[in-house]
Order: structure tokens, then C-alpha cells, then sequence
DNA sequence: CGTAATCCCATGATATTCCATAGATATCCA
DNA sequence: TGGATATCTATGGAATATCATGGGATTACG
């Protein structure tokens, strides 16, 4: 499974178009499809970005909803309704929507952060801040990880 | 299987046309029948659509309802009686009859939604409200999606 | 014969592909 | 060790293909 690490700030061109990272595309390169994810992030003024794999992951979790529920109704408004396809051109480049690109605040420069399994896209200046934001907030709670999934939460309806 | 995500805004013309997104296509492209199947959502004011192999899937569940319950009786009224079947035209739309577009409150434009295994047709504006009901519910719900079971995954490595 | 549904093509807009350049990094050989 | 060369990556621009959409022609049907 597509692994995403550390951080690389590239330039976005008037297109819309942005190079992922190269090490984020050879994380990528054993996926049927050539591309990203990406959609908005409920928490933050970011986009996040997964494998597409990962969407057929969520799409089985989502089916064991039922097909015709509420919940299974507003999850799947809330991560599928939103979200794009992206292929990678020729170069390994995406190309980011007016939509997304106002949504993240983004200009002339975006940076691609990697969170393991997914990653996330940045205006620079923007996520500066959340990085001193999280490095704060692991110091003063003692976060740590958690232990390989012992409480598997069902969270069913 | 068909997996359907983003949304796109089409136009509908004076005769009802409107181009199904070619995204959306390309994810039916396997299927025996070139088309989709569409009915009015029980829980909004949109229409639902499928791919025709789903219909199947649709009808395995009913299935699972005692064969002459009412429950039984007023989904599989509900779902299929008021089906239709829409092949596309040579260049990819579909024919909306009045029917369902005044049932949806459709004019100039409708948005097609994509939610994973269907996806549904609303009136632009309507949508956005829906959007964000949807995000709201969650957010305050904490709803999330259950972890993924190990059993039916296929495990990729 | 008239109405409605289907098919077919033209067009503009948009997206995708292709190529060229430059910078950085890695490799190789003296 | 140092310098030259090759390779890979990011970026910009231009050519090309695809898609959405409108109008018109053709067919089916009452």
C-alpha cells in the first residue's frame, strides 16, 4: 500500500497544473490507476489526497451501510460527492480545479505533505502554522500512538 | 463494478437532453447495457442512478427481506416501479422525461453526484444545501466509516 | 400527414498530450 | 578527489484530442 512521507513544496502553473512529488508517484506506481484522489478536508483549509485504491477501500466500508440509509447517504455525499479524479499527465502532473484551488488558498506555490496512507495539499504560509499548531499540541497533551488496532470502534447504524 | 465520484454540472436542453459526465462513462464502459437506470429518491428530492448490473445487486438485497413482507413490498414498489431504463445517445446524454425533471425541480442545469455504487441528479442549487447538510451531520454526528473488514479486502500489498 | 422521438454532424470550449528547457542529482572515469 | 557526463525531475509552452452542447435531418409512429 502507497505509503506518503515528508514534505515538497512545488510551483503551481497558470493551468492549474502541479507536479506531485516524484517519491509520492513511485509510492503510487502498482495502482490500476495512474493518479490521485483528492477532495476537501472537513478539519482543515487543505485538500487530501489518497491512491485510488483507498476510494475502493472506503466504497466497501461504505457498503456495509445500508444502500438506501441516512448515514450511508450523507458519508457518501460528504467523501464521494466531493471528490476528483485526478490523473497524472504525461510529466506526473495533476491539475487542480478553480474550485479546489480557492478552497485550499492556494497561489503560485503548494506544498505536498505526507501522512502515511494519505497525504495533503498546502499553501506554504498556511501550513507552517498548523505544523507549530500540531507540534504544540502533541507537547501539551503527551499524545502518542495508539496500539495496532485493539478497539476495532464499529461504528454501525 | 462502476465506481462514480465528484460532482459536474451539465446542461439540460429544451428537449430534456443532458450529457452524462464522460467520467461517469468510462466507469460504465464494461457494462452489457450502454445506459443507466434512474428513479426518485425515497429520502430527497434528486434522482438515483445506477448502472444496470447494479439493479441486480439492488434486488439480491431485497432478497434479504421476507419475499412478501410489506417492507419488501414497498421497497421493491418504490425501487423498481418506478425505474427507468436510459440508453445513452451517440454522444453520451441521456433523455429526461418531464416526469423526473419536475420531480427533482431541475431547469437550465443539473449535477450529477457521484456516491461510490449510484449516483444521483439534483438541481444545482438544492445540492449545495444538501452538501452541506450532509458535512454538518457528520461533524456533529461523528460519523465515521467502520474499519475496513479483513475478510472481504482484497489485501493488496 | 403531423408530431415526437431518435440519430447525426458542426462548433467552441476545455482538457490532454507532447515537446523543449533548465536545474538538480547521481554516476563514472581519469 | 574532482570534473565531466548522464539521468531524472520540475516547469513552461504549444499542438492535439476530447467533451459538452446546439441545431438540423431522418426515422418511427399515431
Amino acid at each position: 500500500m502507497a505509503l506518503f512521507l515528508s514534505n515538497v513544496t512545488n510551483k503551481l502553473d497558470k493551468k492549474g497544473r502541479i507536479s506531485v512529488p516524484s517519491a509520492f508517484r513511485v509510492a503510487m506506481k502498482e495502482e490500476d490507476f495512474q493518479g490521485v484522489v483528492l477532495f476537501q478536508s472537513n478539519n482543515h483549509q487543505c485538500l487530501e489526497g489518497f491512491a485510488w485504491s483507498t476510494m475502493s477501500d472506503i466504497n466497501n466500508r461504505l457498503d456495509h451501510f445500508d444502500m438506501f440509509s441516512d448515514a450511508q447517504d450523507d458519508l457518501a455525499t460528504a467523501i464521494f460527492g466531493s471528490a476528483v479524479q485526478l490523473p497524472f499527465d504525461g510529466d506526473g502532473r495533476i491539475i487542480l480545479s478553480k474550485n479546489l484551488i480557492d478552497f485550499a488558498g492556494l497561489s503560485d506555490q503548494a506544498v505536498f505533505v505526507g501522512l502515511g496512507s494519505k497525504f495533503q495539499i498546502w499553501n506554504p504560509h498556511d501550513f507552517e502554522k498548523r505544523q507549530d499548531v500540531a507540534r504544540k499540541k502533541i507537547q501539551s497533551k503527551k499524545l502518542t500512538l495508539p496500539k495496532s488496532d485493539d478497539q476495532k470502534g464499529e461504528g454501525r447504524s
